[in-house]
DNA sequence: GGTAGTAGCCTAGCCCTCTTAGGCAAACAA
DNA sequence: TTGTTTGCCTAAGAGGGCTAGGCTACTACC
């Protein structure tokens, strides 16, 4: 019988672009499986289990989102940098649903350490740079910028902006006029 | 033969203190039926389906936490209440976080409607009239606080802040101080 | 106080997913 | 050509989701 080529890393993309149509909890090894006209098991021989495939997707997301946002980063700084930042990473994640939410999972620390996410946070602070933080201002206000763009981000895709008619693009682009401000004239202790 | 007495309150709330201990993704029909002594089947005469279950406890999450949220608000005005309505946000989140996940899915928009999650909208419109805002910049900054709740807490809790040693309770309460300041002054178009 | 009717539970059974164990064949290396 | 490895297979068990159909305990009404 002929074989399939299965290899890890087009398992993970056909999981990426099936989570993308129909949400990673719906990406199942069976799913994958009848996908490459393959049994279930098969594919044991190329992945530890369920869960592994989900974070091999995960990983996968990191790195395109990271190599999204250098590219955007490129020749900017200060606000034209933040916005160029923030808007890589709200585009992707509209792009790429399943994949954004698969970047949500839980990784062990050594799995974290090792993957792109390393890349972000360097990719964040090189934008605080523009802002004159000092700590631990800084780290303070990445956590903000983060949480105000994965937030944003979240909400508006589970529709917790659906019930206000104002669209979410102008409040997304008020609300990076907003922290552009409030990095500018970070609080004093 | 002896009944259990199950009902679909009894369910809601022993699904919510399940996923509260094991996760919503394991919030299983089967394991609830467990719990109560019963078979599978004869929970669906109380639910619909487990997407059913899973509801239910959103919408019994968006009820305890608005409760709070109220209580928190209870007097306050300002800075003080837009502290109060977070960290009610946060303890809630960090307490529960099973029902915090459940708290994510999408609802449709009628089930939406008639949830608590307008009493939330209501709570954090009332917190910005002590900022002076008006249309559509309160739109937006209620959409901005929002995402910076939800996206700390969220990142907070997958282990995003894990890799810098700064304590999360700090870098919390410096968002809400740089929170507080943009609202108050929030940029002119 | 007997007797409908209904509410609450049951068994049986189907389909799906995850996963392990053990086997065979194709591809490749020596 | 002959191992050896790699890639796939079948078989099978454990769970979970859900439906159909049936029996029983309670309730309400005459």
């Amino acid at each position: 019988m002929a074989r399939a080529g299965v290899t890890v890393e087009r398992l993970t993309l056909a999981g990426a672009e099936l989570a993308d149509e129909v949400g990673v909890e719906n990406v199942t090894v069976a799913a994958l499986a009848r996908h490459f006209g393959v049994k279930d098991a098969s594919l044991y021989f190329h992945l530890r289990n369920a869960q592994d495939l989900r974070v091999r997707i995960a990983l996968l997301a990191l790195a395109e989102l990271a190599d999204r946002v250098a590219a955007a980063l490129a020749g900017r700084a200060g606000k034209d940098a933040l916005v160029a930042f923030a808007n890589a990473y709200r585009d992707y994640a509209r792009q790429h649903p399943g994949r954004y939410a698969a970047m949500q999972i839980d990784l062990d620390p050594e799995t974290a350490a090792a993957s792109a996410g390393v890349r972000h946070a360097e990719m964040a602070r090189a934008i605080l740079r523009g802002y004159r933080l000092s700590e631990p201002d800084q780290t303070d206000a990445v956590r903000m910028m983060h949480s105000t763009f994965h937030g944003f981000v979240s909400l508006e895709k589970t529709g917790g902006f659906r019930h206000t008619s104002r669209a979410a693009d102008d409040s997304w682009s008020r609300t990076l006029d907003a922290l552009d401000a409030v990095l500018t004239n970070w609080p004093p202790r």
